[in-house]
DNA sequence: TATAATAATAGTCAAAGAAAGTCAAAGTTA
DNA sequence: TAACTTTGACTTTCTTTGACTATTATTATA
């Protein structure tokens, strides 16, 4: 685990703990307990409470200001749909990872699925494929297996 | 005993000890262990850790990245080991259906496991695939998949 | 009171750093 | 000599850092 998935988890964390959507929070009280540059906290907003997985960050500058993280609670198919619907046509293994984490989080598919998932689009399953192509093919495979079997 | 075979004894003790069927390691933390340069540690996952016996290896680059090997046992599972044995490198369609019928036969692997294989061998997956290079990767998916599901 | 200055936030973006991956050449061994 | 192993230069990916910018609230001033 680096710096950014210690922050991630502590801010789903405080979301589980606090028993509320929305989490507003001080990026600069997050930089501090973690001992990071701010923009720290904006990467890790950025590459992990991402739309895809329901979450929705705004934020406030100035005096007194914050952020807010709001996690939108969608039914299973939702976020199906939502990941489908965002993804792209392109997918790289890290984010398929946090989408797959992610779901695991929500009990939407189990960890076996996961498993097969993550090998059907490891490096490995596609060293055969040219490397420009890798990412295209990689998306393809997680949109067919997610549509037909979640 | 070249040092690819000391490596490769090492990591399976390491597994071995942790009790875990999973091992994160430091690809530079092996190579400084062994006073070897950090590719032949990439030698020795791409010749002895591979699927066909049984194990599957993720990775993750950047800042606190290492290398996850997992072992699956294969052990007792000869029906598997004899598909992947006779494969070879190639694989279409219709000769995956009959693996994958013959193990839902012998209930090595369940309906929803081969639904999940077929999405992700499908034609409509591997459609930015070149015609050339379809059934390789097919055979690529399916031994990684198949090695995973158990 | 309206406006200007200051302080307190957060945002952006690119560079530096920290891993791991690739590939081919050189060396070894059966 | 063919197959396997070792090495190293170069590449790619992901994370961390920091300088600079933008916005908002508060305080001082005209």
């Amino acid at each position: 685990m680096n710096l950014s998935d210690v922050i991630e988890s502590y801010i789903k964390q405080m979301m589980v703990e606090t028993q509320n959507e929305v989490l507003e929070i001080k990026r600069s009280m997050l930089a501090e307990r973690f001992k990071c540059v701010p923009s720290q906290i904006n990467y890790v907003i950025a590459t992990r409470f991402i739309p895809e997985l329901g979450f929705y960050v705004e934020s406030r500058r100035g005096g007194g200001g914050c952020l807010r993280i709001c996690k939108v609670n969608l039914e299973e198919q939702e976020y199906i749909t939502n990941i489908l619907d965002k993804m792209g046509s392109k997918l790289s293994q890290s984010v398929a990872d946090v989408y797959l984490q992610n779901l695991l989080g929500y009990n939407i598919i189990d960890s076996r699925t996961v498993k097969l998932i993550k090998s059907a689009i490891s490096d490995k399953s596609l060293e055969n494929v040219s490397i420009l192509d890798k990412d295209k093919v990689r998306a393809d495979i997680f949109k067919c297996m997610v549509i037909n079997c979640l």
